[in-house]
RNA sequence: CGGGGCGUAGCUCAGCUUGGUAGAGCGCUCGGUUUGGGACCGAGAGGUCGCAGGUUCGAAUCCUGUCGCCCCGACCA
């Protein structure tokens, strides 16, 4: 096959488009593979489908390989499975509606796992017909607040959404790992570096979830690694808690003057100025317990404030935040939350940078507590650990407070930032931090889809079980971004092979007849060897215009036509390395090979 | 939703402060010269200056409102 250039659709642009700021974006836009119609929605030019194409067809080799089927979903989808599922209305803003001309509700859908059980619902209801496997490629559609880097984030992208339906948990390992090594084949392929990170399980009630993030600077996830093998996204770090300390030895708590000390790092100074360690060490940030007041809503509408104490040195997550408190969403506590809480007369109340959970008069935070406030605490503050914190009185804090001893929670919460160094819950050793982009997601459903549609089949036994299921996502239009963002230099696009629009590259470049004379032969003889062959043939183009073009296209392997070409002599030109190879015509396709 | 920026030709932008016939480069069309790193000469086509209202003899320019877009943050199965 080849393709002339002077028919192509595409026109590739000299100067950055203004709204791109990535690089795939940038390069994507000027090299005529992409058009923005909307924000985060996309138009795809003959070069940019051909590349998806590329990544889909390796995707269904897998996929097949993996011993899934492919059906295929409508995008536009009734409101009733996404009823019973509680997601019509937990998507919030996050979908698209719409309405028919009857005034019935209908969606775009954003992701598919209501259909496809549906599906095996009304076709299978025996445990002979599992496991089953199937998959769609389809464009999801979600309205994000921010589209963003292009196709990195976008309101239309195309996914690869898989599930898979068995009647036991060992089922459910084996369907889930079939396809998590079907996953590390495909971005193998694709030559997209990739780690497996744990990922929070959350709310789904699932059991096993996993990430595949590419690691990369311009992506939206961090997560944590270590030299032992440990990976996961933050969201779903764990803290290693320290053991419990007898307390019996410490001394009694005392309430110490700290005027002026709304900030750790102001309370850290004047407790080291005025209260010095007994021991001779300085006071550290690590040494407080700073005290958070977060404002939860509740899916039914309902806000509820809560409190978590956290050692001084470290910030609330709020990702971490979202995942601990899931469903409910998780904002700042506003001055109005803390009106009710203020003190009153000589009654301790809760003072902004001075909150802490005990008084003189007892406890002040925790659901029995005289605030009744629930109080969450970061594992780090174990039992028997002292403290430096607010005595819930202005310019008060308490020094040597501790936990278990004098003051209780209501259990511990992960909302503390992940820090460099922090252990790992595997006990591989201290983490470091990097920045991925989500490029596939596996993940055990178990059985709360089926268990919300009835997907029932009836076992060996002749009883009825709910079945499990596990959803297997690749943000197909994605990776193309990824891999774009991952493969360019200052000059353009540079493909790895297996995904190129074309396999080469061929460049006339010169005005007299037998340049392209031989560029025609070369192009012949490559297509004939089974090459897909981009061949520019713009005659009254100038070189370096051309030179220029192919930088920009990508297609990794050029060939250049030019003032040899009488001699039968033309130059192999790899895109990526810059090397130009003087070759003879005759043996072209081997060179390519 | 909070912060910042921007809407003028297909693209990248100038013009706005100080109101007076709509501009440049690139791209596009025609003719000619050029051809190994984004050539040149000549002639052209192409714009309700985001939209609405106001001020004014006169608005791209000043005022008010509105819509949209981009970036950072929040959000994101």
């Amino acid at each position: 096959m080849s393709t002339r250039l002077s028919q192509l659709f595409v026109r590739t642009l000299r100067e950055d488009p203004v709204d791109a700021e990535v690089a795939s974006h940038r390069l994507l836009v000027r090299a005529g593979y992409i058009r923005r119609q909307a924000p985060g929605v996309f138009a795809w030019l003959p070069l940019g489908l051909k590349v998806r194409r590329k990544i889909e067809a390796i995707i269904r080799e897998e996929m097949e390989t993996a011993g899934a089927q492919e059906v295929h979903f409508p995008a536009l989808l009734p409101r009733e499975p996404y009823e019973v599922t509680g997601r019509w209305e937990e998507y919030g803003d996050g979908i698209f509606r719409l309405q028919d001309r009857r005034g019935a509700d209908y969606l775009l859908a954003p992701t598919h796992e209501e259909v496809f059980t549906l599906l095996v619902k009304d076709l299978y209801s025996s445990y002979k017909d599992l496991p089953l496997s199937i998959y769609q490629i389809q464009d999801k559609y979600r309205d994000e607040a921010r589209p963003r880097a292009g196709l990195l984030r976008g309101r239309e992208f195309t996914m690869k959404d898989a599930y898979s339906f068995d009647y036991t948990d060992a089922g459910l390992d084996v369907s889930y790992m079939k396809q998590r090594d079907a996953y590390e084949r495909i971005f193998t392929r694709l030559g997209l570096e990739y780690v497996i990170v744990q990922a929070d399980a959350g709310a789904m009630g699932g059991s096993r979830s996993e990430e595949f993030l590419h690691p990369t600077p311009v992506g939206e996830d961090t997560f944590v690694r270590t030299d032992g093998g440990y990976a996961a996204n933050v969201e779903a770090f764990t803290t290693v808690a320290p053991e419990a300390r007898s307390y019996e030895k410490l001394t009694p708590a005392e309430v110490l003057a700290t005027p002026d000390t709304p900030t750790i790092a102001t309370l850290v100074a004047v407790a080291n100025e005025k209260h010095p360690r007994p021991d001779g060490r300085a006071w550290t940030a690590a040494d407080t317990l700073k005290n958070i007041v977060l404002a939860l809503k509740h899916l039914d509408g309902k806000r509820e404030l809560v409190i978590v104490g956290l050692p001084g040195d470290r910030e609330v997550d709020l990702k971490r935040a979202e995942v601990a408190f899931a469903p409910a969403t998780v904002e700042p506590a506003t001055a109005e939350d803390f009106v009710k809480f203020e003190a009153d007369g000589d009654k301790p109340g809760l003072v902004k940078g001075y909150i802490g959970p005990w008084s003189p008069e007892g406890a002040m935070l925790g659901e029995d507590s005289a605030t009744g406030i629930r109080y969450l605490l970061d594992p780090r503050v174990s039992d028997g650990s002292g403290w430096i914190t607010g005595a819930n009185l202005a310019g008060h804090h308490v020094f040597g407070l501790v936990a278990g001893r004098d003051f209780g929670s209501d259990g511990t919460v992960e909302v503390a930032e992940v820090l460099v160094g922090d252990p790992a819950p595997d006990g591989s050793g201290p983490v470091e931090l990097a920045r991925g982009m989500e490029i596939g997601h596996v993940f055990q459903l178990g059985r709360k889809y089926a268990e919300a549609l009835g997907l029932k089949v009836l076992d060996e036994n002749g009883k009825l079980v709910t079945v499990t299921m596990g959803s297997y996502g690749i943000g197909v239009t994605r990776i193309l971004a990824v891999i774009a963002e991952a493969n360019n230099d200052e000059k353009g696009l540079i493909w790895p092979k297996n995904v190129s629009p074309f396999d080469v590259h061929v460049i006339a470049a010169g005005r007299e007849d037998v340049v392209y004379e031989v560029a025609e032969d070369v192009v012949a003889s490559l297509e004939s060897a089974g090459f897909d062959v981009l061949f520019d043939d713009r005659p009254k183009v100038s070189p370096g215009v051309k030179f220029g073009d192919a930088e920009l296209l990508g297609v990794p392997q050029i060939v250049i036509v030019g003032r040899d070409a009488a001699g039968g002599v033309v130059e192999h030109w790899d895109r990526r390395t810059g090397a130009r190879t003087p070759v003879d015509v005759a043996s072209i396709a081997t060179a390519i090979g």
